[in-house]
RNA sequence: GGGCGUUUAGCUCAGCUGGUUCAGAGCAUCUGCCUUACAAGCAGAGGGUCGGGGGUUCGAAUCCCUCAACGCCCACCA
């Protein structure tokens, strides 16, 4: 077989994807294996790939693999998320551009929009994941407003409302003027903002020429302030009590109140309050009996009820406020001021803070349940200090608003009665029966029932995905519930650890009365070599696809998870994947020469590849079982280096060449067989990683039936190994890198023969033919005393010479050895210091000095050669 | 304002409950090699007062205190 010297994924990798899928690889159905589930954190139905993905899912697949390498019966179920709020905004751009907006449009000419949408560009995603080589069960695909799902929400969403945990109410809410609808607290971003601070003289009723003066960063709210608010214990503001002031421009007469709420020290420490724009001051409005004015459009210009600037935008009203207040004299000052200013995650307005009637989950149920298995450990973080996060979060937990002014996403299942109040039910049908039941209006018929408008959260259904997906909502005891939940692990960004994971947690007990998954991985979020996040406006992302082209899938899934520890960040540098696309190479090449060999049947087994084969077979069996505790603990980029070291150190760099027959030489057969069954291993421990490659030579190493793959096959269980051999051939590393350096130093070539001279007893004699092979040795000889002019070393406390006659140079061998006798004196010093410290001998465990010791006499042993060493050169 | 985390070689990171010459790995760098698997390679080499300071100990990268820098999460100070 003619191969390439350099590596192709093109000419593989699409061919053994759709083989894999041909033969239904992928696919998992309940059965006697023990299952490992893991449901994909559904990516937005409209979304592309970007770097995120691509290590989120490469992780997943590497576990996913591995998983099913290990003989499980692996399960990875792929799909869409809805997206509510980010793909209308998406439906709605494009209809702006065509000219409609969505106010022209009834809710169902626009979901026929939004459908059409979904259809065009859903799942684009889904099949580039393929790309990347993801063995999803694309069978299982499923979609967040797919039948199943949707009935799933409804369901939930009556039944959490049967059981009183959902209610609606008018409160105070985070309300994005772009979008046009409430968000839940986690959906708004707090960032710095370089504001100013505006001092507002308010002139107290009745007093000329007196008043207060008010700091605040929002003076176009002030058409909405009903009161002025003084703390009681603040001296300097006591004349102002009982009085009443009025708003600048506006020429309201507002209440003086007082309440321990205001700082005393920040600005002048009086608080103007606008109970229908403040959360605290709501709050105060509350307390106080204020009236409440709503000076805002759900737009975020300023409404009929403001009288003042009306229609104008909330921010342009500010910059006219000042001036205004300017030429009225009623600005005292204005102060440059940083404060932190929500946005909203999606459209990223500043959010207003509002009034308005929602839908809310009661929280501190869910919570309760949530948090103990996490704090517990029954189901792991990884890494483990997202525990505090989450249980930050869980014990300040607030009600989540979960109704959105959006068409696109599951309708809130209530429907309003004409007499007023309200059923909520799973069905028209079953809400008109409910309707004539409380309203004792038999006569009552579903056109008289209003639905609400408002659709669910996103993540109202997103936080039944793991039970969803197994239709484990509307038929709680199917066998596949039974056989899939819980899921093993989920892989995801911390970034979504309150938005997802907690509610997935919480949804996992509430209808399953168990964790949704036994493991959460969280994965960094991918920045760019600098450590700037990676963003559309500073170009420094680059496209998954393009690098999948240029690397190969798998040269990319190896460069980024050898720099994915847990939960760090990763710093992506394409020069990654060029280490990978290395790495791929080298198997690629390691392969080509033991397949280029010639068999022969006759020959005898080498010495050198009987110790060989039997070093590498304990090597390997030692890196498995590393291998299985790395795993075991999710240290995947410390896995991948342990294969990699394996393969280009171990296997490649020593075993190889320990068994590479003479040029034009045949190989035995028994040593061809162990190699290509060290091979066959070494490809089932690297396929997680680098699914491609692996099984393309797996393929060729031998005759395989169709249908055959190795990704079906088993990782070899550990064994216990030789440990002793594996110390002795360090060892022999450390001979032949010595005689290695001299040739290099002295500038012989390979292919002079040299000798070996070992003074006194060789300590790894059994695996002569190896030094020899690897050194081109003509002999191995034990003496008591070396040659005249041989090059000497030190392994251990044995020296080892290679007699080199006229090549030695006098001058720098004394050099040499006089540098290392040196450090041996240094060394010995330190350690006689430390056994002379009556402290330590009297205090240290008996090993540590014991250690010392043998330090000691080692040290004096070489001391001793290499004083020999010298006087002989000064002869 | 609270909480958490990080700081070890030029870069990215390992170093578990303190003790084998413990200061490591990969990449990068430098030197020498086109040796018939691979120059996307081979053989070597250099490089770090383990963020600063203090303490505990016979012994500290590792434990304690403190300072500093960076990062993340949470929080209603206008």
């Amino acid at each position: 077989m003619e191969l390439a010297s350099k590596y192709n994924p093109a000419d593989v990798e699409g061919k053994w994807y759709q083989y894999w899928l041909d033969h239904k690889l992928f696919s998992s159905k309940p059965d006697g294996r023990e299952p490992y589930t893991v449901v994909i954190p559904p990516p937005n139905v409209t979304g592309v790939l970007h770097m995120g993905h691509m290590l989120n899912n490469t992780i997943q697949d590497i576990l996913v693999r591995r998983a099913r390498m290990k003989g499980k019966n692996a399960c990875w179920v792929p799909g869409t998320d809805h997206a509510s709020i980010a793909t209308e905004a998406k439906v709605v751009n494009k209809l702006a551009k065509e000219g409609i907006k969505k106010t022209d449009l009834t809710r169902e000419e626009f979901l026929k929009h939004a459908w059409a949408w979904t259809d065009e560009h859903g799942g684009i995603i889904l099949k580039q994941l393929r790309k990347l080589g993801a063995s999803c069960d694309w069978d299982r695909t499923a979609f967040t407003m797919d039948d199943t799902r949707s009935a799933s929400v409804i369901r939930v969403f009556v039944d959490l409302y049967n059981k009183g945990l959902i209610y609606r109410g008018v409160r105070m809410v985070n309300w994005d003027p772009k979008a046009l609808t409430a968000l839940s607290d986690e959906e708004v971003i707090y960032k710095e903002e370089h504001s100013k601070l505006y001092y507002l003289r308010y002139k107290v009723e009745g007093e000329d020429g007196r008043y207060a003066v008010v700091a605040t960063t929002r003076p176009e709210t002030i058409m909405g302030d009903t009161a002025m608010c003084i703390n009681p214990n603040d001296p300097k503001n006591q004349w102002l009590r009982g009085k009443k002031v009025i708003v600048p421009l506006v020429n309201r007469v507002i209440p003086v109140i007082e309440d321990d709420y205001v700082d005393i020290e920040f600005g002048t420490g009086c608080l103007k309050v606008t109970p229908a724009h403040d959360v605290n001051d709501y709050m105060l409005g509350e307390k106080h009996n204020l009236q409440s004015i709503d000076i805002f459009n759900d737009n975020g210009t300023i409404s009929e009820a403001a009288g003042l600037y009306v229609g104008m935008d909330r921010f342009d009203v500010r910059k006219q406020i000042e001036e205004d207040l300017q030429a009225a004299g009623l600005l005292e000052k204005v102060e440059a001021y940083t404060n932190k200013v929500g946005f909203s995650e999606r459209t990223n307005v500043p959010i207003e803070p509002k009034l308005s009637m929602q839908w809310f989950l009661k929280m501190q149920h869910f919570a309760d349940m949530a948090l103990p298995p996490v704090m517990n450990d029954q189901l792991r973080f990884f890494p483990p200090k997202y525990k505090n996060t989450y249980k930050n979060w869980l014990e300040n937990i607030k009600d989540w608003c979960i109704s959105r002014q959006l068409w696109w996403g599951h309708r809130i299942p209530a429907y309003f009665l004409p007499a007023g109040g309200y059923v909520v039910a799973e069905t028209p049908e079953k809400a008109l029966e409910l309707a004539r039941e409380k309203s004792g209006n038999a006569d009552l018929q579903l056109s008289d029932l209003r639905q609400d408008e408002d659709c669910l959260d996103t993540w109202f259904s997103s936080w039944l995905w793991p039970i969803s997906l197994f239709n484990g909502i509307l038929d709680p005891d199917n066998d596949e519930i039974k056989y899939y939940y819980p899921t093993s692990d989920l892989v995801t960004g911390p970034d979504i650890i309150f938005f997802w994971v907690a509610r997935m947690i919480m949804a996992g007990y509430e209808y399953r009365g168990d964790m949704p998954f036994r493991n959460v991985y969280f994965t960094g979020i991918v920045r760019d070599k600098i450590g700037r996040k990676m963003s559309k406006s500073l170009g420094n992302s680059p496209d998954p696809l393009e690098l999948i082209d240029k690397y190969g899938a798998d040269g990319v899934r190896m460069g980024m998870m050898l720099a994915a520890p847990a939960g760090n960040d990763i710093l992506f540098d394409e020069a990654l994947c060029e280490q990978g696309r290395n790495f791929n190479n080298k198997i690629w090449n390691a392969f080509r020469l033991v397949k280029g060999w010639n068999v022969s049947a006759e020959a005898e087994q080498p010495e050198c590849s009987r110790v060989a084969t039997a070093w590498f077979q304990a090597t390997l069996d030692k890196t498995i079982a590393e291998l299985d505790d790395l795993f075991g603990k999710y240290r995947l980029s410390e896995a991948l280096m342990l294969v990699y070291k394996l393969f280009w150190d171990e296997f490649s760099g020593w075993y190889l060449e320990m068994v590479k027959p003479a040029f034009g030489s045949p190989i035995d057969k028994k040593t061809y067989e162990q190699t290509l069954s060290f091979f066959d291993c070494l490809l089932r421990l690297l396929h997680p990683f680098m699914p491609f490659i692996t099984e393309e030579l797996w393929q060729h190493l031998a005759d395989r039936n169709p249908g055959e793959s190795l990704m079906v096959q088993l990782v070899p269980e550990a064994k216990t190994f030789d440990s002793e051999l594996l110390v002795r051939f360090e060892t022999v590393k450390e001979v032949i890198g010595g005689i290695r350096t001299i040739r290099l130093q002295r500038n012989i070539p390979q292919k002079e023969q040299l000798a070996l001279e070992i003074v006194g007893k060789n300590p790894v004699a059994e695996i002569n033919a190896v030094i020899a092979k690897l050194c081109n040795l003509s002999a191995i000889s034990e003496v008591s005393a070396k040659s005249e002019g041989a090059a000497a070393f030190l392994v251990g406390t044995t020296e080892y010479a290679v007699p080199l006659g006229s090549l030695i140079n006098v001058e720098e061998e004394l050099k040499k050895l006089e540098n290392d006798l040196k450090y041996q004196e240094g060394f010995l010093q330190s350690v006689l210091k430390k056994l002379g410290n009556e402290k330590f001998v009297s205090k240290a465990p008996a090993s540590v000095i014991e250690m010392e010791r043998k330090k000691q006499a080692d040290a004096e042993t070489k001391i001793a050669a290499l004083r020999e060493s010298i006087a002989a050169l000064k002869k």
